[in-house]
DNA sequence: CTTACACCCTGCTCGC
DNA sequence: TGCGAGCAGGGTGTAA
């Protein structure tokens, strides 16, 4: 479930209780997530200071004193619970298990265990399988009306399925997608190239696409910011935030835009539920 | 190259 | 109260 925002908000709570500790103890309980945990990662971590915590979409970047790179992905229901003292018994899906230098206690928890970890040296971050071929940073200024255009310039799939392309934008999810459309006024349905001038040049629905894309993530990641005071933050702060959802789980229910007097409507494309109003998106 | 789709996994909700 | 069906959707692999 963690998208963009959510793995940024993720980011903030490892950094605020890990960089710059060492690890005394790491235990590996369950060596199988999507595919299998990097071997002897475990003994790879022990011993092992944090020095960076960064993000790139959907996937931690955690580096390490010796140089290498700890990858981890949340899948859909990832978490790290962290605790200033060691809790005792691990929880229930408690697969990775941290014991740090300040007394601190960090555990990956995944019960679908749909996450991914890797560890490998730092240099091979750039061409790694996992991260080599992701699009553009939606907070950066890769992201531009002039680079997307041309991303979607010919693309005959729903403009919805291809802003899930994470080589189109990297970070974006089933949720925030659906937001960023029905803000910018625009169908899931189009094509994605018909919304791009002649010889890939961006148009004002491209732009619209950019700027709303950037709102809405900018908020999301406030919001989750504003939930981080303490331990919890990184515990719970995978809950989105359900009441800031304009369409998303909200079929039935009337369209929130003004003047709008249409229902929302959830439609499945490539397997995803998609939430729109086919009266303000077009 | 592009596009489409099945698969992995568990917890939760819903209807009977 | 139990129980099975259906749904949730990240990324990846495969096929057309």
């Amino acid at each position: 479930m963690p998208e963009l925002p959510e793995v940024e908000t993720v980011r903030r709570g490892l950094e605020r209780h890990l960089l710059g500790r060492t690890v005394l103890r790491a235990e590996v309980r369950r060596p199988d997530l999507r595919g299998p945990l990097p071997p002897n990662m475990a003994e790879d971590l022990t011993g092992r200071r944090f020095v960076a915590l960064e993000r790139r979409a959907k996937y931690l970047v955690i580096r390490l004193d010796d140089g290498k790179v700890w990858l981890v992905h949340l899948g859909m229901t990832g978490r790290f619970s962290l605790s200033p003292t060691d809790p005792g018994e691990p929880q229930k899906h408690d697969h990775v298990l941290l014991w740090l230098d300040d007394g601190g206690h960090a555990a990956f928890n995944d019960a679908r265990r749909f996450g991914s970890m890797d560890l490998f040296p730092g240099e091979e971050l750039k061409g790694h399988r996992s991260l080599r071929s992701l699009g553009p940073e939606p907070l950066s200024p890769d992201l531009s009306p002039e680079s997307l255009a041309v991303v979607l310039e010919g693309k005959k799939t729903p403009l919805k399925s291809a802003l899930l392309d994470q080589r189109v934008i990297a970070g974006l999810g089933n949720i925030y997608v659906c937001e960023i459309l029905h803000r910018a006024g625009l169908s899931p349905r189009r094509a994605a190239h018909t919304i791009v001038g002649k010889g890939g040049r961006p148009t004002p629905r491209v732009e619209r696409i950019v700027e709303e894309t950037q709102a809405v993530l900018s908020e999301a990641i406030e919001a989750g910011g504003s939930t981080l005071k303490d331990f919890s933050g990184v515990d719970g702060a995978l809950g989105y935030f359900p009441h800031s959802f304009r369409v998303y789980g909200r079929e039935g229910e009337p369209c929130p835009s003004k003047g709008c007097q249409k229902t929302i409507e959830r439609i499945v494309q490539s397997g995803r539920s998609t939430f729109f109003c086919p009266s303000c998106q077009r």
